[in-house]
DNA sequence: TATTGTTATACTCTATAACTATA
DNA sequence: TATAGTTATAGAGTATAACAATA
């Protein structure tokens, strides 16, 4: 029973749950239920970004750690956006497909391998991130940048743990 | 390219996201991340809850929504929980099979099914929700009431849009 | 003609077991 | 013996199309 940070079976977006009349006043009490909302409306607002380029979240996620991180290995990337290495094999082929990737002997560990962005995908992923910063404002659904700073600091605090 | 506000492809819980070492602080700028971080901790903790009595989250949603809104139609629960009509009619036939919820002729529109959950099922779902309720404060990683209160508001705002 | 509920089914994402090569 | 990466596959969740019954 176990869940990676990546992925859900789908892109979010669209068939936003939207109260239809129903009081679903008990569960906007739950922050968990007000969390997965929340997310899927802001991610769901980067999504249009994503799609443009051809990527999914979890390909987003993964450029970004490698351009801040080049030469991470597969087991490091898989700790840190829990994803199931079995996943990720296919996850990088096509990125390396697409130019953006390439592996490498790891330096110190043969068993390893080194991960890099390649010229066009370190150009890709500043591209995409730029414009996913951007979008903040509107994937926060207008809250002012105090509000959001607020925010971000509480659910860090969260998901920090106890 | 849609996405309702229930399930994933699995219960949330083990496989957490630990940056391992990784610098992932783009992505911890990201809210639509950090929600997302934040509703698999929450909901990670409720999951104790729910598998104790063999639900899964989607299943205590229904349920939940039923109990505030007692001959609610399969429609007005998909449109409130973002769950599409073929995926509720297994979800729903799990719950009458159990004894928690009943199809009753609706009153007005024969086209339409009556849901109400019966004496077993609302009890079950009275001890469900007094039981998720207690857990809030483990479940926002030991928040005050009123950081809780702060950050419940906050994604409220953010997922009810601009 | 439109809507409710349903069936069948395809697709995506997530999880587990097992193998290889190296440490 | 343990770990990194991989393969194959099972399992769970989400999607679309199409149908019967009723409005």
């Amino acid at each position: 029973m176990s869940r990676g940070l990546e992925g859900d079976a789908a892109p979010a977006e669209a068939a936003e749950a939207v109260p239809a009349g129903l009081d679903t006043s008990f569960l906007e009490s739950l922050i968990g239920y007000n969390a997965r909302r929340a997310a899927l409306y802001a991610i769901g607002v980067d999504m249009e970004v994503f799609e443009t380029f051809g990527l999914r979240v979890v390909d987003f996620s993964v450029l970004s750690v490698l351009r801040h991180n080049p030469g991470a290995t597969s087991r490091q990337l898989c700790q840190a956006l829990g994803i199931l290495p079995p996943n990720l094999v296919a996850l990088l082929n096509g990125l390396v497909k697409r130019g953006w990737v390439e592996r490498r002997p790891h330096p110190s560990d043969g068993r390893a391998v080194a991960l890099h962005l390649t010229p066009a995908g370190a150009r890709l992923t500043r591209e995409v991130e730029a414009t996913v910063a951007g979008l903040e404002k509107r994937a926060s659904g207008g809250l002012t940048a105090a509000e959001l700073r607020t925010l971000n600091r509480l659910l860090q605090k969260v998901y920090l743990g106890e």
